[in-house]
DNA sequence: ATCCAGCGCTAAATCGTGTTAGCATCCACA
DNA sequence: TGTGGATGCTAACACGATTTAGCGCTGGAT
């Protein structure tokens, strides 16, 4: 009927050793510093007959590390995204050992701050600073003391923190290449375009999307059919947008749609125009929400690798923080990540002679 | 250029005071222990002059409280679910000064297992176990000695953990009544049902959606004109089910969805036979997902609160691990929250004489 | 003169671990 | 016989706070 937790002092009356071997047996320091192997195997079995786990917070408190990370994001609550991050930066530091504080601050620098403050009273090891939409901001001065890596967010200006983010402009041009491949000349743009500035403020997945599109799309001796810029990618804008579209072309060959719920919007204006997906139309699309598998007929777009973004930040910030500082990385390095193609039947081939 | 965080110590050497006096000032007890009002002055000056923050380790160590709590989840993934629950229950912690580790465990019992002794590890307050769709399940032993709150979780066997979760009975009841009320007779259901056990397996939802809706109907005299159990909520299920629908009823007056993925596969299926949705077809929904408000015309949704949910099950925990033990609450309380309706275009009220 | 109470503060122990410095023993060797 | 080194372990302190017990002083009552 104890109700303590069994300490390592526990460990050590039950072994018939002093606590200091303990400590040095279990840390796996017992070879090292010649402990006989009889003792060893005593304070192991001690160890686990009583269910001894060390406490982590006199570590925290003895060595200044916790094996605890903090995550601050902006928001945690948008869409499927923030789940998908959150839930490979929690995995990746389980598997080697490290828990995750998770904070949001709704973009309130003085939340952010109180946020960073109380966590860093928590001995944390390890910031992850992130944003759900990617987006350059400047790094809280709060930081200059801590390991910390950028998650979906770039530096508004030169860190030495690495960043891991979605690579948007290569995921404009593949979306580019897919539909001059599948032979489509007339390519419409909903969401941006057509210059590379007429793009919603602050959003770099729509500067890059659209650097990356058009950079193909000229390379082919093309321009966009049109374009139409929207401010915010839901679908009444798509719905809008595609109407533009058909005021212009009553037949598009192809409408890259710069997100999915533009693109849900576009399918309903095509639809009550009564053309069809992809005979009439060929559509792509970005971000890959779960609405773009059950459009009829689904979406192809490109996924951006949330949990891969981040399990790679939680493995840039643990190799920081237990690393030598020797080994650190370079500054400032930006990892971008593949937006990986779910292809769907939302595109078709031109026809010969069409 | 002190790279060191300025301890209590450091604060005591500043006012020329113990470091006993300057805790006993700082954590309030200055008055009750008589301290002179010079001395607590100096001490709260040299405090926030240094910018002195108590190390919460070192709380933790000596008093075994950190003002930190465990949310273990099963998945953190799933949909808006997952983030607005989390949300909630992140900000209600930050209002009263805890952190919150947040952990998954994908089901796996092993791994949940695992998490919890790493929270315990950590010495955290206290324990969120929570799920993302609402189920029973068992409590593990492990949670005998520390006190938790169970969230979106039901036990399957009587504890004395108190329970928070959304009111889907009246959900139910509230959905069949607001179809009543427009004057329709003739409903079909899409997701569960006739019987009260068609239910796909361990949905707490859709018991107690169907059992709200099975208990307003019998009252009025009513049986469901039809009913269409699904194993999965997604949109093609529900497309089949319509489809079903009109098999049996060309000019079915309304539907209640089980949820928006169906409510969104039978728009489709309706579209597609020429049906309009309200004036031929009303239709009624929960969940409240983003999606719901982009159909065309919106969908009427009963919205689980989410964030709500995650608020006060956060409330619960922290007065059960501040609370004298005096003035636990009474074991085993079940807080059954209400789905708020958001209602859009998708009902009309039948025309007299139809 | 002695004792006690009240005042205003502090020394020291404590929480559970890691780490530094060092102790006792034994053996080999000059 | 004494010296030096290897061997195998431990005492004691440190981390940064809280808490318990108590110290020295003063003034008034006995």
């Amino acid at each position: 009927m104890n109700r303590r937790r069994t300490t390592l002092a526990d460990v050590a009356r039950a072994a018939g050793v002093s606590s200091t071997t303990a400590s040095l047996v279990l840390s796996g320091r017992g070879a090292e510093l010649r402990i006989s192997e009889a003792v060893q195997d005593r304070v192991r079995a001690a160890s686990s007959e009583l269910g001894y786990r060390p406490n982590i917070v006199s570590i925290g408190l003895r060595k200044g590390t916790t094996r605890t990370l903090g995550l601050v994001s902006d928001t945690v609550a948008t869409g499927q995204m923030a789940g998908d991050m959150i839930k490979g930066a929690i995995e990746a530091a389980r598997e080697r050992g490290f828990m995750l504080f998770i904070g949001e601050t709704e973009g309130d620098p003085a939340a952010e701050s109180a946020l960073l403050e109380a966590m860093q009273d928590r001995q944390v090891d390890g910031i992850l600073l992130t944003s759900m939409f990617t987006r350059a901001r400047a790094v809280p001065k709060q930081l200059d003391r801590i390991p910390t890596v950028l998650l979906n967010t770039l530096p508004s200006s030169p860190t030495r923190y690495p960043a891991v983010v979605p690579d948007e402009v290569e995921a404009g041009r593949a979306a580019a290449r897919l539909l001059l491949e599948a032979g489509h000349r007339s390519i419409h743009l909903v969401g941006a375009g057509p210059g590379p500035d007429d793009v919603a403020p602050d959003t770099v997945a729509g500067v890059e999307r659209l650097a990356g599109i058009r950079e193909v799309l000229h390379e082919a001796g093309l321009q966009p059919a049109s374009a139409h810029m929207c401010d915010d990618w839901v679908p009444p804008q798509g719905f809008a947008a595609a109407q533009e579209v058909l005021a212009v072309d009553p037949s598009p060959g192809a409408i890259v749609c710069f997100n999915d719920r533009l693109a849900f919007g576009v399918y309903q204006a095509l639809g009550e125009a009564g053309l069809r997906i992809p005979d009439d139309v060929s559509i792509v699309s970005f971000d890959d929400y779960p609405m773009a598998q059950w459009l009829r007929p689904g979406v192809s777009s490109f996924a951006i690798p949330h949990e891969q973004l981040g399990r790679r930040a939680i493995e840039l910030l643990i190799a920081q923080v237990t690393g030598k500082p020797a080994d650190a990385p370079e500054d400032g390095v930006v990892h971008r990540l593949a937006l990986p193609l779910h292809a769907r039947g939302s595109i078709a081939p031109v026809l010969a002679g069409a």
